[in-house]
RNA sequence: GUGCGCUUAGCUCAGCUGGAUAGAGCGUUUGGCUACGGACCAAAAGGUCGGGGGUUCGAAUCCUCUAGCGCACGCCA
């Protein structure tokens, strides 16, 4: 379906063109000035220099044309030049009958559906999900939907890190403890356990440590760093271990993840490519990109028009070892050799944007990527705490993911119960799910690249621009809608009014914008344009609300326009909360 | 040092890619409860858009200089 602004931008330009001016300037926008018009046409100014003539004269020249358009009930022309539109009911009612048969409400599916990858998560094994993720998760979560809402095909990967030194420090650290397990015994041939010699919680507690004490000990460091080269390269007991430290792992992030409504396609990580480095590696030397350099191997990727230093993309250390560079690199590669993907999302926090600059940029030259293949790093800002610096708990520390979501549902839990009488289930199921409408739209209504500061306070206030509220409306308008439904029990939708008062045409222009919206999200990587899409789409709906006794109406054929109405008006919000990553009770 | 980003109301943020009087929320002040659900609605006060210069009919938006803050700059991920 066409957006609305490009149907009635159509009928400008007709009209441009029979006045005798060229057609482009008939580009309509959204009106500044609600209290004058619902739309407004520039180019009468914009025309000015061109025709030499005043604007107000063209825009009198095509406001004639426009005097019995079945469009336009309103076309004015205004010092100094401005057109001031509105459009006629019956063209809005036709707009909107024809949004509500669309299974996707008006919003234009691509021609040839892209192949798309959205990296996101950003979660290592064996150490505990923190605030830090939140943001990743949230932001990944929602730009996938968007993309497959827009009619892709999308692929999200959580892209693991479970290969890196984190692996042999653990290694080293449950070797220290526990010597007599089977795995450090070179000599043993037999089969190994097939439980893990340690709980989660025990996990999360021996990374830190191990951490820790290689930061001190340069010998631990050392025994860490054999313990990742032996893993790597195979040593039988190691990958047996790390194979445990995976399961465990794995579960308890499915189930973390689950609890903020991301899922995720593809749970590969960085060990999966592993095999394939060397032949990348070797085949970078040979087609003469890498190089050494410092006794580390590398690949040039400064270009041209650089206006800044671009230091080279590492492809192995010095050690010989791979890095964080390499496994993306690999990844690409094996990503293109499995999905061919069109385009690849990563979201990551913004102090990553260099890297992968760099690791672009030597997909592209070194040939791994077609030169078609589009690669955008969504740098997501950090999340604060109050006083403006990173997120810490009371104590100082980094808070886990898990405790943060605990706080906040108890905080809403609280909320309900003060409010609603309820069943202590109910209460839990419902405080759960605006606990995350919360989170997700306090995070999300913020441009990702931005810093934005994290307050329990004002999210668990419920007022004002908040998930909450816009909850608050879908379960209004269910409300109605049961009640109705209770009283007339209307099988099929019942169709909108002809004549409409202020309000209801404010709530249904409000409407027409979702294609386009929708269309802006996807072509921006905006997450933030849904919300506050839905925000405004939520006041108003209540401004509506607030003027309209619906149930009450004598007049049954305006009052089931209304019933139409408000249907669309659910539909839309409930489309658009998914897209975000978080949906509504039936009642809280 | 080099590069990137940010700076809009007391606070937290938008601003449709150059248009009319810069918008929301919170907070403050005021009005509306016999509630189709008041977690709501209506209204008021609050801004020389960090500062200077430029581009043009017109700038928060584009260019340039400058200040403050943040971040990143080969062997961590």
């Amino acid at each position: 379906m066409k957006k609305f602004l490009d149907i009635i931008s159509e009928e400008m330009k007709k009209a441009f063109e029979a006045a005798g001016y060229e057609p482009e300037l008939g580009k309509v926008t959204l009106s500044n000035r609600p209290d004058l018009c619902e739309f407004q046409c520039n180019g009468a100014m914009a025309g000015a220099k061109q025709y030499r003539k005043a604007p107000i004269m063209i825009a009198n020249d095509v406001a004639a044309k426009l005097e019995d358009s079945a469009v336009f009930s309103q076309v004015e022309a205004v010092a100094p030049g401005f057109l001031n539109l509105k459009v006629t009911a019956s063209f809005l009612k036709e707009y909107l009958n024809n949004m509500r048969e669309d299974e996707k409400f008006g919003m234009q599916m691509p021609e040839k559906a892209q192949k798309i990858i959205v990296d996101y998560g950003g979660a290592n094994v064996a150490k505990p999900l923190h605030v830090g993720h939140l943001r990743p998760a949230i932001i990944g979560e929602s730009i996938k939907r968007i993309c497959r809402y827009a009619g892709h095909d999308v692929i999200g990967d959580i892209h693991m890190g479970d290969w890196g030194l984190q692996m042999g420090l653990i290694i080293t650290e449950l070797k220290k403890r526990q010597p007599q397990l089977p795995y450090f015994d070179e000599n043993y041939s037999g089969e190994y356990p097939t439980d893990a010699p340690f709980t989660i919680s025990e996990l999360e507690e021996i990374y830190p440590t191990a951490s820790e004490k290689a930061k001190n000990d340069a010998e631990y460091k050392a025994e860490a760093l054999d313990a990742t080269y032996k893993l790597q390269s195979g040593l039988r007991g190691y990958r047996a271990l790390w194979q445990h430290i995976m399961d465990v792992s794995i579960v308890d992030l499915k189930k973390n993840y689950e609890n903020l409504d991301v899922e995720f396609d593809l749970w590969k990580g960085e060990s999966d490519v592993h095999d394939i480095i060397l032949g990348m590696v070797e085949k970078m030397k040979s087609d003469g990109y890498a190089y050494e350099s410092d006794g580390a191997l590398v690949v040039d990727v400064k270009e041209e028009t650089d206006t800044k230093e671009m230091p080279p993309c590492m492809i192995l250390k010095s050690d010989g070892a791979s890095l964080y560079s390499t496994t993306d690199l690999a990844t690409i590669m094996d990503r293109m050799d499995k999905y061919n993907p069109d385009k690849i999302i990563y979201v990551t926090d913004k102090r990553q944007s260099l890297h992968f600059e760099q690791v672009f940029r030597c997909a592209r030259k070194t040939g791994l990527a077609k030169p078609e293949t589009e690669f955008i790093h969504i740098g997501n800002g950090t999340m604060n705490g109050s006083d403006g610096k990173p997120f810490k708990t009371r104590e100082g520390g980094v808070m886990r993911l898990e405790s943060l979501l605990s706080e906040i549902n108890e905080e809403t839990y609280r909320k309900i119960t003060e409010n609603k009488s309820m069943s202590e289930k109910e209460a839990k199921e419902t405080a759960k799910i605006v606990a995350l409408s919360a989170v997700k739209y306090g995070d999300l209504s913020n441009q990702a690249s931005k810093d934005y500061i994290f307050d329990i306070e004002r999210f668990t206030s419920f007022e004002g621009d908040t998930g909450p509220y816009i909850l608050y409306t879908i379960v209004r308008i269910k409300s109605i809608l049961s009640k109705y439904n209770e009283q007339k029990n209307v099988a099929d939708t019942p169709p909108l009014n002809d004549t409409i008062n202020e309000s209801e045409k404010a709530l249904m222009l409000e409407i027409t914008k979702f294609n386009a919206m929708i269309e802006a999200a996807y072509e921006e990587v905006a997450p933030h344009k849904v919300c506050a899409y839905i925000y405004d789409l939520a006041n108003a709906f209540n401004h509506f609300y607030h003027e309209t006794k619906i149930l009450t109406e004598e007049d049954k054929e305006k009052q089931s326009g209304w019933i139409a109405l408000l249907m669309l008006t659910r539909d839309v919000l409930e489309t658009c909360i998914d897209i975000l990553g978080f949906s509504a009770p039936e009642r809280m």
